[in-house]
DNA sequence: GTTTAATTTAAACATTTGTTTAATTTTGCA
DNA sequence: TGCAAAATTAAACAAATGTTTAAATTAAAC
């Protein structure tokens, strides 16, 4: 599957089309003219609005994928390990938002769930990574707490997109004036909140 | 604002479809034959479909308020309370999934966002309890932490509705084989990883 | 029991939806 | 240059959308 740019351009707009308004809340028509298109160019290319969401989750999952490997090769303890994965994980997901938005509202909506295995695989990888982390963690007596981790994820992931998608009232609550702002608590007092938490489920038992 | 008999089988079922497809992704006809209704019927009880949605909105969030403060004025430690917050919080999102579902996808989408203030405030006021409980810790010399308890919630929340909205693939990897069980895991295991990092975040410097 | 109001219905409404058609323009190549 | 393929266009298409209408039925009030 290799897209020209003219797709690439209509995959682009549509991706940030459907984060911000939902699939069903957008028309060709919207995606069209704000690629500065004709309607059918979508049909021609793409076969169908419903084929361009595949495109889009194609294409773009293609440019996201984890590279955990590479923190669980490091040669730093496990702490740091979780430090560097939690960091990694919300770097890459804030960058490609609109992805992570469209799959979690899209593909959890009942009528499309075409992709799910695709994503469940790749889940499931990025999960044994953790686990193995995890393991040598426990194996170096670092970590006391027997925990599940498949709630790892849910944890890092699930509070990031919280607080994106509450960006508004987040900013208010924060006093973050501007985007600036935002993107820097994100980066820097988010992520230490969640290394934090985490690392709290794995070292304490309360 | 009160709703008739009528009038709130309507709610009942079109909050469902809304949960489940999404706002555009469901049409009045959907609502209307589900619910065994003519189609012109909504437009007689609530004006339009846009405030069909408020209407739920309205009459939903009013009995899903949350009584942090009967937790606040509790006579147990700053700990406990905060056990006791999250297991109350999620029990309450757990009963009323599909609201919070509809509140996550269709208040974000940019197009709707009237009803923000209103929600905004109640979510300011939940956070003055939580607020209220850290402050205790803080002053007993149980929490060591200096956090910003505005990201409570969102690990709260975010995490829940994150695991809720991937049952499917959290049964999977848990091998959970039903809804009890699934059900059973939320209210037990899943409630006491979050309290535990919650805490984590408070107590401990890592 | 008659009358008035409230409810319910089927049909029609004007738009908007995704998609297709057929003609036109542009491009790539011999 | 000439020509075939690809790209682009405006228009039309049927189906689905939210909403309204006007008639029919039911309920309530007197």
């Amino acid at each position: 599957m290799d897209f020209n740019d003219k797709q690439i351009e209509i995959i682009d707009i549509a991706e940030q089309l459907f984060a911000l308004q939902g699939y069903d809340g957008t028309s060709v028509r919207d995606i069209a003219s704000k690629a500065n298109i004709n309607v059918a160019m979508i049909s021609y290319y793409f076969g169908s609005k419903e084929k361009l969401l595949e495109a889009i989750l194609i294409y773009k999952m293609s440019g996201t994928k984890l590279e955990l490997k590479s923190v669980l090769d490091k040669n730093i303890s496990p702490l740091q390990k979780i430090d560097e994965l939690i960091a990694y994980y919300i770097k890459k997901i804030y960058s490609n938002v609109a992805l992570y938005q469209i799959m979690h509202t899209e593909i959890m909506h009942k009528k499309r769930e075409a992709h799910m295995p695709e994503i469940s695989k790749i889940k499931k990888q990025n999960l044994a990574y953790i686990q193995a982390i995890v393991d040598e963690g426990f194996l170096q007596g670092v970590f006391k707490n027997k925990i599940d981790t498949a709630v790892i994820p849910s944890m890092i992931i699930g509070t990031f997109m919280y607080f994106v998608n509450n960006k508004h009232h987040m900013m208010d609550i924060l006093q973050l004036q501007n985007d600036t702002a935002f993107n820097h608590y994100v980066e820097n007092q988010l992520v230490q909140h969640i290394q934090q938490s985490v690392k709290g489920l794995l070292l304490y038992t309360t």
